[in-house]
DNA sequence: ATAATTCATACTGAATAAATAGGAAAATGG
DNA sequence: CCATTTTCCTATTTATTCAGTATGAATTAT
């Protein structure tokens, strides 16, 4: 029950770029450097959320990455469900239709899918900017943990 | 971020035995069949209930399990955190205390805490005894979804 | 042209999950 | 007392997923 690293360096990552590159192309190289992370594998994450449309790659020399929209465009749940793949509890919910064969008389599927309710409500209720400004109003450090 | 079988089956283990044993002992074998999990695989997540004495065992012949207490004493959230461990979505929530030595800066702390906060209070609002009403409201039927 | 970048995809190693396996210990019933 | 049924203990195996590397092509600024 675990958020795997691609989640929380995708958040990272997004953060990041939010936060450096208000008119300036963010390089993954730079990316990888601040977040320590290799730079590999944040190619991979970045492609993710290329494709979905959240970040514009600009390639070449002084390319790199920006938002498409403002902070307050994508909320966390974006950014996970994207990167994680389903935030279900169980792999029954994963697809909006089907269910396995026994839901009809599966006692646990309602507490599965109140489960999968609060957490999709909670990380939707929550945008980049909101943790963007947190940071802000804190230390003002642009600094994130693991 | 799904939750295991060990989790889910130990929640069918416990309704099962809820449901069929107000004055039997209920053996694992009985469960394993009618829940179709392999005995095998139920003695050891049967092991840890009984260890943190949710259930009673009764050894020999005529054997069994019994809840210790009343199925509305026990939680979906108690249940789930001694078998699949933590529900934390972050290995730095695990323990009580320390946390990582970034989490001073850490943006996405308050993120976690929140999400694990939701978690913990859904899973605990519900207990045995509510997933067994729901059940018998409905069809009837004594059965569970994978 | 060259260097800096993104893009695509295959591969590997490590960790974890999921289950099997074998047998010891205890209790019951004949 | 013996055979059977059960729980109990813990080691081993297998499968799957996670996390990260590796290689190199395509694109663009200078």
């Amino acid at each position: 029950m675990k958020i795997s690293t691609k989640g929380r360096y995708a958040l990272r990552l997004m953060l990041d770029i939010a936060m450096h590159g208000e008119d300036t192309n963010v390089s993954i190289r730079d990316v990888a450097e601040r977040q320590d992370i290799s730079v590999k594998y944040l190619e991979q994450i970045v492609s993710m959320l290329v494709r979905v449309g959240y970040l514009r790659s600009i390639r070449g020399a002084q390319g790199g990455y920006r938002l498409s929209g403002k902070p307050s465009d994508y909320t966390v749940g974006d950014v996970l469900r994207i990167t994680e793949g389903s935030l279900a509890p169980v792999s029954c919910l994963d697809d909006k239709e089907n269910l396995c064969e026994r839901a009809n008389e599966c006692v646990t599927l309602k507490l599965w899918e109140g489960l999968y309710d609060v957490i999709n409500k909670y990380v939707d209720s929550i945008t980049l900017e909101d943790l963007i400004n947190e940071t802000v109003e804190g230390n003002g450090a642009v600094d994130f943990c693991i």
